[in-house]
DNA sequence: CCGGTATGGGAAACCGTTTTCCTACCGAGA
DNA sequence: TCTCGGTAGGAAAACGGTTTCCCATACCGG
């Protein structure tokens, strides 16, 4: 089995910084943290030197173990490769950051056994929370997280019922609706739409009110909706071929989001069919290659980074409110972000000016 | 102050577990461990009962604390918001999934100060070893830390002295190489250099290349090197600019990574330059969005899903060897990847068979 | 001179594991 | 009968911090 103590130089520990300083670990200790101890002027310039010249560097292990509290955050996200989750977590290690957490990361690729594991071993790492952007565990599962203490907020997705636990997200409805109106409203008849699957809360929401526009400007929707295995840009390919090879194919298309319309871009690219002359797309979320000069995507801005922004604050707020409030914790809200329709070439408009190269034109 | 221990719901510790399997801790952390360690059958049983019934999670920050390892791999990158790093996270995350390790994420944005930042609460929080995608610490900084006995593997960067610290690379040399000398191919006479910053050695690198090649081949390059200030997209603009804006401007450029490309492209869009009539474009690093019809960057490929597996491979095997072998640590090695130009549109070439869509094309 | 209050700091228990010893039993070989 | 080796499991000391008590002063007013 090895060495116990292999090469590993010996760790400085506060007993050493303690011995140095003269003092008691304890009194160390005080000092570290920020409570209002009593130390005098001189005894803190002691610990500080002592601190400085040992290089102390307090462990977070032992800290944590005592505290019951880790200071870390998890944050599971499907997969790292839509570009979605890339400004999302930009938004969420921001704040992490600012306000002193450590993320710990966990992708589940899309599947649910994964991320249990990732839950699993996130809770035994005692994180003090999780963000999860990951959609492919059952409302039920995360509730029964929630029940069992674990902090937890949904971002970029929510559950059927709403006061169950926190999410932020992007307002969906009206997004989605938006987005088929501009289609109408630029004449088209036979508008087909990509939904991604739907066992994902957010993307039934942009079929429903597909459906519902659609049906309510008296326009017809059988026969016109794909639905995509998973939300991967491989699999927007297939789904917006099977639109393309109906008897009447669509003139225009809402595809559920970004990822999977670049696929249906591809597709299209593939057999000659032209953007937009031929058929128009509009998408969902506005990652930024839908900004690019090649790309010019239509799209509506699921700004991600605030959402990622907002669900960080508000898992910090609920883990500080739980440890400094008497345990009583924030009551469950659904904050719903507000966002708008970025017109650019693939709807048929001229685009907008031209909002250059910003990453997220938030 | 608050209460010390708030709602939290009390935690099931090893100790319930031992006592409703009518054992000792000893004997359960034993059952526990992989360490093989006489315990009777019936006696498994009943613990492993004992643990469903409670739904025991064993505490990791305790384990850590007692066996200095915590199972956990820092992974610091300049930013997730150029794909490069998305790709080779879900490479590093796939292989400490597998092999049972937890990954603690670390931005710097292109901070130094950042960077330091990250990287002491990586050791505060007793991670087993860091994978380094980031770009901006000196390296007589990293040699300090791996001197101070933290397990490290450079990713997709290495320093000028490779016998220091463990590095995973693409062939740079090799790389930058085909490119200069496909454009060269092509006929293109005045090429010019879009540079990475300049203290970070494979943009060092990819620019010596091109120098050299250029000289190889008796061309020209005063005046055709123009040096972006960061990896983002955004500074790709402005170089470029500079590029296009000079007497006799190239009529072909190697740009020094992707992301630069792209924000050269814009910029080439945006001033009416045609791509690749007026001037041809070589990338480096093929990320995804580079195989996108409307892109078609032509591009070295960096590998940087194989990158992310080969450091995170590299870096366990060094800490496992640092507990197991005796204490004697791998000897530092140098990893290099061989690499291939992926030819599309941008320098000018007809398309490659059209690779659809696979994300990444290795 | 005495009690009370603001300061300053030490002792020790505790957080939840792992691991090292130690003891104890059992069957076998001498 | 006496060891000895293989099994089985308990006791207790770590690991490196934090926090609760508790004890000393010093200084104040009365």
């Amino acid at each position: 089995m090895g060495n116990r103590f292999p090469t590993e130089t010996k760790r400085v520990t506060i007993a050493d910084v303690a011995a140095l300083a003269g003092v008691s670990k304890g009194t160390v200790s005080k000092f570290l943290g920020d409570g209002d101890y009593y130390i005098a002027e001189a005894t803190r310039g002691r610990i500080a030197a002592a601190i400085a010249e040992l290089d102390f560097q307090p462990n977070a292990l032992a800290r944590g173990l005592v505290r019951r509290r880790s200071q870390t955050v998890g944050v599971v996200v499907a997969s790292v490769l839509n570009p979605l989750y890339p400004e999302m977590i930009t938004g969420i290690d921001e704040v992490l950051g600012e306000r002193g957490y450590t993320l710990i990361f966990g992708s589940t690729e899309g599947s649910s056994v994964k991320e249990a594991d990732v839950i699993r071993s996130m809770q035994q790492r005692q994180v003090d929370g999780i963000v999860m952007a990951s959609v492919t565990l059952q409302d039920a599962e995360v509730s029964q997280l929630v029940d069992a203490g674990l902090d937890v907020v949904l971002a970029s997705r929510h559950m059927r019922r709403s006061d169950l636990v926190d999410a932020v997200i992007v307002d969906n409805e009206d997004g989605a609706r938006q987005a088929v109106e501009h289609l109408i409203a630029h004449g088209h008849k036979r508008i087909g739409h990509l939904a991604g699957p739907q066992n994902v809360y957010p993307f039934e929401i942009r079929r429903e009110v597909f459906e519902r526009v659609m049906r309510q400007a008296g326009l017809p929707v059988n026969g016109l909706i794909s639905v995509a295995e998973s939300t991967r840009q491989e699999s927007g390919a297939p789904a917006m071929a099977e639109l393309l090879g109906a008897d009447e194919p669509p003139t225009a298309v809402f595809v559920a989001n970004d990822s999977l319309a670049i696929g249906a871009i591809e597709a299209c690219a593939a057999r000659g069919v032209r953007i937009p002359d031929d058929v128009a797309i509009v998408g969902f979320d506005n990652i930024w290659v839908a900004h690019l000069h090649g790309v010019q995507l239509t799209t509506v801005d699921s700004r991600a980074r605030e959402i990622g922004r907002n669900a960080a604050h508000r898992l910090l707020d609920r883990i500080e409110a739980r440890w400094n409030d008497g345990g009583h914790p924030h009551p469950v809200e659904l904050r719903m972000l507000p966002t708008r329709l970025v017109r650019r070439g693939t709807c048929g408009c001229t685009p907008e000016p031209p909002d250059p190269l910003t990453g997220s034109s938030n």
